[in-house]
DNA sequence: GGTCAAAAAGAAAACGTTTGCAATAGCTAT
DNA sequence: ATAGCTATTGCAAACGTTTTCTTTTTGACC
């Protein structure tokens, strides 16, 4: 039913072998003529290649597994395109299977799913790697990076914002602006990846560099979620004294600034917030959020390259956005 | 190198046929005592299934591929939700394809790339189709659907809202609450979906049943983005004279609630805005936004389904949220 | 026209599964 | 013990490519 290759071989004339080679653009080993007409009959025929024949034949694969945690979803958009747009580059395809919401065993799944597939190479994102995914991904033998999230493990390679610099950053620029009294949002330090954890030693070496020792009441931890931003304004209570505020994302940023706001606290007057992440929700919350923007595009892009080139732990770039959420003392 | 079927046999001293019985639990074809042999042994060796070489001797996919439109993204989440979820329930996996934003041959190549992988169904998220894409899709003999938009052309399957009902109720809600002079945002209707066009009607319809004829100026077309409604709330003014607006999408509403919010114009008091979408987006801004909210997840699920049980044409539900946006005259 | 190298084309094996069919082993009923 | 089952196992072909190795064709040169 559905045309092969050797359906177009024998439509045109040709052997299977010499279809293959036109189809596939290998080099020179046929005439301009013969290809015209295979590609032709190819074409009149609704010829689709088969891909997984072509890649058992290979043994090799054109595609990448990128597995993906639905959670923090409002940034997982840009690294996604960015990886689609480096594939492209390279011919590849992405095969993206999606690991649920912290469900230990449906992501173990995702992770086995691609390997079945046996793609090139595997993007993690945003996944809270388990010792058991770690096992199942060093057996299968397939280069992986964690995209966004760095982990303590040497094996595990990753790309990622250097998070300690995250959280140094954004309260240095709190510290620049004047304020002294300064907390900290949203953040979880219990997961695998390491991420809340430097985000935390960030701000706290920076607060330690101008003398200033944080309260606990401060510090409140979370899922980096809306409603975690809800929660910590909460807990800060409506008197609590501080000026301005480090939001672990942008949706713990936008949590805190209307938790405020029903508290009649004013942003950025009586409260500044920065928040970390930088994605477009910064820009329709009012006012407007000021954010240490992650590079999340090139996380994608330079994920894909590392898989094509060889494993590399590597950086992106950090930079702040000022907005309207921060108003100097 | 890497462990096959073959390699599991030897070392379980059974034939490959058996091993393979086992792995893909086929039946009663093997006993109990083999069966646990196969499976130890498989699992030692760390053998993984090659899905290629499977799905070539089965001619059948366990895979269903979703090509999905990047621009509109804050919803395609949920309906990638529900394809997941229920795609793990009928142990499929979604291959999902990036059509990059308005670019016609990238979509192209990306339906291209599904139907390579010989899926065995294929749902398009948002995904404007045009006359190549179908005669493409139509030829690959393997069944697709559209998700959240409507075409005319009766060969293309769709599960949507029913965009028309949108329009009239989201109108009418308005009517309902006394307003009279009523504005419609952000619609495209250029497109071959059907989306634009059917709200619009929705929209004219209510009005024409209210005896109510829209001024030209009332209507302002867009492309469902933040920024369509930023122009949109430009192109009214200040002084429109209008009290409340339908924005075609969330995104849409909140560009119209910033501008109106820098034109000095209150929401809700000194005018009305519902939304069409309902996603999350909804609940952080301020004021919230009331919203004709889509059954986005169970269009992903429905989805599925559909690809399973044969093509089927089916509206989802829609459901009216109040929030804060809406002010009765 | 004959020689020879280069270019073009083809035959066949290989990739790792699944599965129809054949073979064997283990029973039960005689 | 034997025929006749059934439950289990194995052989070998098939799936649609790619690729190595051979063979054929082409055409440039004398």
């Amino acid at each position: 039913m559905t045309v092969t290759i050797k359906d177009v071989a024998q439509a045109a004339g040709v052997s299977i072998t010499t279809v293959s080679r036109v189809l596939s653009n290998k080099g020179s080993f046929y005439s301009e003529k013969t290809a015209r007409k295979v590609k032709k009959t190819a074409e009149k025929l609704g010829y689709q290649k088969n891909t997984a024949a072509a890649e058992l034949a290979t043994q090799k694969s054109k595609a990448i597994g990128v597995v993906i945690n639905s959670t923090q979803t409002n940034f997982s958009n840009s690294i996604i395109e960015g990886i689609q747009q480096e594939a492209n580059e390279h011919d590849l395809s992405a095969i993206i299977v999606y690991a649920g919401v912290g469900d230990a065993q449906m992501q173990h799944r995702a992770i086995q799913t691609v390997i079945e597939r046996s793609v090139k190479g595997i993007l993690l994102l945003s996944v809270d790697v388990s010792t058991d995914d770690l096992a199942l991904l060093n057996q299968a033998q397939i280069p992986y990076i964690s995209l966004s999230q760095a982990f303590t493990d040497e094996q595990i390679s990753y790309i990622s914002s250097n998070d300690l610099e995250i959280g140094y950053q954004a309260t240095s620029y709190l510290l620049n602006k004047g304020h002294r009294k300064i907390g900290l949002a949203g953040i979880d330090v219990q997961k695998n990846a390491m991420t809340g954890r430097n985000r935390l030693a960030g701000y706290e070496k920076a607060l330690a560099e101008a003398g200033i020792k944080p309260l606990k009441k401060w510090i409140q931890y979370g899922d980096y979620s809306y409603d975690a931003g809800i929660d910590a304004m909460k807990k800060f209570g409506e008197h609590s004294g501080m000026t301005a505020v480090v939001a672990a994302s942008d949706m713990v940023g936008i949590g805190l600034l209307n938790q405020a706001h029903d508290y009649g606290i004013a942003v950025p007057d009586d409260l500044s917030i920065i928040s970390i992440d930088g994605t477009d929700l910064c820009k329709i919350v009012q006012p407007q959020l000021t954010s240490v923007t992650q590079a999340f595009f090139e996380m994608g892009v330079e994920g894909v390259r590392a898989l094509e080139s060889g494993r590399t732990t590597k950086f992106t770039s950090i930079k702040i956005e000022e907005r309207g959420s921060v108003k100097p003392m």
